[in-house]
RNA sequence: GUGGGCGUAGCUCAGUUGGUUAGAGCGCUAGGUUGUGGCCCUGGAGGUCGGGGGUUCAAAUCCCCUCGCUCACCCCA
């Protein structure tokens, strides 16, 4: 009757937005139980915050090329609210209102942020980020905590070759003072130096002569080799801190920002983080306005889908609501941290949890099957009772489609003998377990598997 | 905001001088097999050809407008 009428409303995705179907969940979290063990093993506490904010405390934090991206929401008399763009200024906001948190205030969030962007590969209007966080200390320790936890997390998933790229702000700024140019093009530069990767050096080279207005009241030459010079010192430590430091002679702020990197790196060399997984990289600059000192981001060189995790210090942010705090932090990705994973072939594909289907065979035997999947579930077990009475036929088609590896029979000949049927559905054999062998026997296989 | 590509079944797509009732594969569903899935065979359901207007005896096909999706730039996870 009403089957043949159409439904009024589409079904349909917001644009930017996609659902995560169970074969997407179940990787995600397990990226996440890793996420979460690390960050708890180091000390860092779970917080949440609403989703929605109000405007004004989002507004003028990101800088004016990302704050158009902040989704807005109207509602009743004009009154403002946006949804959050990340979890730093929220979690600045938390700082400011209860002063009593103990310090160092370590924490980590797991939360989904919007984007009022145009959606395109890899990137979505609502995607989830997972921060991690310390406010209270200004000690490079600090900084060096959340990059080795952020290295022992991707070593743990697997992802053996990322590159942790690491600079600090006063040095990218004694940079330019250096090469004296003046502070209206500070912004300009750094943002055209960024897209070293994409344009390279003589990319760039021409677009600093030109300027931002694209004509002239650009850089000079000897001002673009100079940067460029200095940009294309990309490396291990040891070797490209003394050279900058040579570059940038007694500059205050580039003196502190060098002394505070090499902290950085010594600290992440106690603390056994392989030196092949960061780099001190000149030409990493972040595009967020609230960055005060080292700032970094991780890549997988072998994979062109941006940057899996990035962050920075922040000292100056909380402050802007009335409770001055320094703070670090890093973002994962924790849906790009998927997606690399996936690409190298480092997650199993795995539809369900469930490890057995027990069927119902009869409806006389529908007490014995669900007295046996409680059995079972006490026991740990993954089980599933099939919840209908329909045909063995359909009950393993919905084993085989949901991923199940084993079914269970229970049928009268089997609760005559105290025995369950289980038939291993990828290699189709089929054997008769004793009942009370039936957990050790499961067990036994799904560790093979892993 | 600026450019390019694409909209035909739930999904991936065929469908050219405009011409009967718009097709395939996959998926879904029922059966072949009433204690057994995946393979195979047979049948079934499912389409205002994105929407609107125009040209024409006739439009999925040609023209105009519009909406949507997608990729790139910008910026970022």
């Amino acid at each position: 009757m009403s089957d043949k009428k159409k439904p009024r409303i589409q079904p349909r995705l917001f644009k930017g937005t996609r659902d995560s179907l169970p074969e997407d969940m179940i990787p995600r979290q397990r990226v996440l139980d890793v996420i979460r063990e690390h960050a708890e093993r180091c000390g860092f506490a779970p917080l949440m915050t609403p989703s929605i904010e109000h405007l004004d405390v989002l507004t003028g934090k990101y800088g004016s090329e990302a704050e158009h991206l902040i989704f807005r929401l109207a509602y009743k008399d004009g009154n403002t609210a946006a949804l959050r763009y990340d979890l730093t200024v929220p979690l600045s906001r938390v700082m400011a209102m209860y002063p009593s948190l103990p310090k160092p205030f370590k924490r980590y969030q797991v939360q989904p942020v919007w984007r009022a962007e145009k959606p395109q590969k890899g990137r979505y209007r609502e995607f989830v980020q997972c921060d991690l966080d310390t406010v209270g200390t200004t000690e490079m320790t600090a900084d060096a905590e959340i990059l080795a936890l952020t290295a022992g997390v991707l070593g743990d998933l697997g992802l053996e070759r990322f590159v942790m790229r690491v600079n600090h702000r006063m040095v990218l700024d004694a940079l330019l003072d250096t090469a004296g140019i003046p502070k209206n093009l500070h912004v300009f530069v750094i943002r055209t130096i960024d897209k070293l990767d994409k344009v390279g050096d003589s990319g760039v080279r021409e677009i600093l002569l030109k300027g931002p207005s694209g004509g002239d009241g650009g850089i000079t030459e000897d001002q673009a080799d100079l940067l460029l010079k200095a940009t294309g010192l990309t490396g291990s430590p040891a070797d490209v801190l003394p050279e900058v430091r040579r570059m940038l002679g007694d500059h205050e702020g580039g003196v502190r920002g060098l002394s505070e990197l090499s902290e950085v790196f010594s600290i992440l060399s106690w603390l056994d983080v392989p030196e092949a997984c960061y780099s001190f990289d000149m030409s990493l600059a972040r595009g967020l306005d609230y960055y005060t000192g080292p700032v970094f981001e991780t890549v997988v060189p072998e994979l062109s889908l941006g940057s899996i995790a990035g962050g920075g210090r922040y000292d100056d942010l909380i402050g802007r609501f009335g409770k001055d705090a320094p703070a670090v932090g890093t973002t994962l990705g924790l849906d790009r941290i998927v997606v690399a994973m996936q690409e190298l072939k480092l997650i199993q594909e795995t539809k369900t949890a469930t490890e057995i289907l027990v069927c119902v065979v009869s409806p006389d035997q529908k007490s014995d099957a669900f007295k046996l999947g409680g059995l079972l579930r006490r026991s740990g077990v993954r089980t599933e009772v099939f919840l209908e009475s329909a045909s063995l036929k359909k009950q393993f088609t919905y084993a085989n489609k949901t991923g199940i590896p084993y079914v269970g029979l229970l049928g009268a000949d089997e609760v005559e003998k105290g025995v369950v049927t289980v038939k291993d559905l990828a290699k189709s054999e089929q054997t008769e377990v004793p009942r009370e062998n039936l957990v050790h026997w499961i067990r036994a296989r799904m560790e093979k598997v892993g």
